[in-house]
DNA sequence: CCGGCTATATATAATGT
DNA sequence: TACATTATATATAGCCG
């Protein structure tokens, strides 16, 4: 899909790793936008880098619903083949990462061993991650209120709507007993009133 | 990508829809799989079909790992395991979480650290607000997700209210079309085809 | 409904800035 | 370093059997 055919096999050179992983990361994403809408279905991507660092799509915005649904998947599909579950995930799991982590750590204390660089580099991490906790932090908490927003409301519309249908069972009822009272059909509700009752009715769809 | 292209929205026709969705389902699991490899990233994709059926992929074979890794990025339960994504430009972005960034930055400080603790006291101060930060929008991603989930619920209930009360609608308005039917009044204005016609609109609720 | 075909739209590897 | 461009590889929409 470029100047030329890549075999799909690790990339040995790390910044074209990199690179690769923006672009096909961007691609990705897009394409599993794409098809939930298209063929309006529930899609969920997540990517974790080497590096840690956390990518995701969901195609209606809680993610956690759509594990949901996959975990009860899964829970169907065991009943089926008994298999024993090992629980991977410990808390040593990260024990590679904290290897990189420390050579990292002391390949930076080598490189500024001399002067005062480092101290300065470390402020600035700081203030990088305290930006970032701050982003992070606000982005979610967007997502999440518009979210409740949206329920919110959904609720108000269904409330309304089944105000209407009780008013309208009401006066259909109403309606039933005086024809049932009334031995020529001489007051028999005008048919179009229940007819204007009822479209007002659908105009909460 | 095609013959023509394409608007990215819900394709209407059914059959086209689900054609569609077997090329780009097929197409988007052969992408996740190939920048997992290339790029070396873990990667976790989960389609659920309208029709309910599961389609997955994951570049380990545990999706599960990869979703309880999704799982502690966004409910960052436990303070210390609180992964939080580092910006991109950053050249320390290579270390998988938060914590560990700042328990690399303590220890440079120490090992690098002649002159006065002031920095030191400052990193510790940071960690503390942070923990803080952490804890605070801990809960509150709590509060918001359960909120979530009752209204959620409250939403289901009142679905199911709305269909009993459409359910009563239509049985009472077909009481009365037999009633009608039997008092022999072949003049009187059709009642019955405008109620046909309600409870079909009333389908659409 | 499925699988293959082909013209065309997209994605992206390499390159340029 | 990152972003724009370009040439090419891929994905896929509409068809056909």
């Amino acid at each position: 899909m470029g100047r030329r055919k890549v075999e799909i096999k690790r990339i040995q050179d790390k910044n074209c790793r990199q690179v690769a992983f923006c672009k096909r990361r961007k691609g990705l994403l897009k394409k599993a936008k794409e098809i939930s809408v298209l063929c309006d279905v529930d899609v969920a991507v997540v990517i974790i880098s080497n590096r840690g660092r956390l990518h995701e799509f969901s195609s209606n915005n809680s993610l956690t619903e759509i594990l949901q649904r996959y975990e009860s998947h899964v829970e169907a599909e065991k009943e089926n083949s008994a298999e024993i579950q090992v629980p991977e995930h410990s808390k040593y799991s990260g024990f590679t990462t904290m290897g990189e982590l420390l050579q990292t750590t002391e390949r930076q204390l080598e490189e500024t061993n001399d002067d005062g660089l480092a101290v300065t580099d470390l402020i600035h991490l700081e203030n990088e991650l305290q930006t970032a906790l701050i982003q992070v932090r606000s982005r979610k908490t967007h997502l999440l209120l518009e979210s409740a927003k949206g329920l919110h409301e959904k609720e108000k519309l269904l409330q309304e709507e089944k105000k209407h249908l009780e008013d309208n069972i009401a006066s259909i009822k109403k309606n039933r007993e005086v024809n049932e009272m009334s031995t020529d059909f001489a007051d028999f509700p005008a048919p179009h009133i229940i007819c204007g009752q009822q479209r007002m009715t659908l105009n909460f769809l």
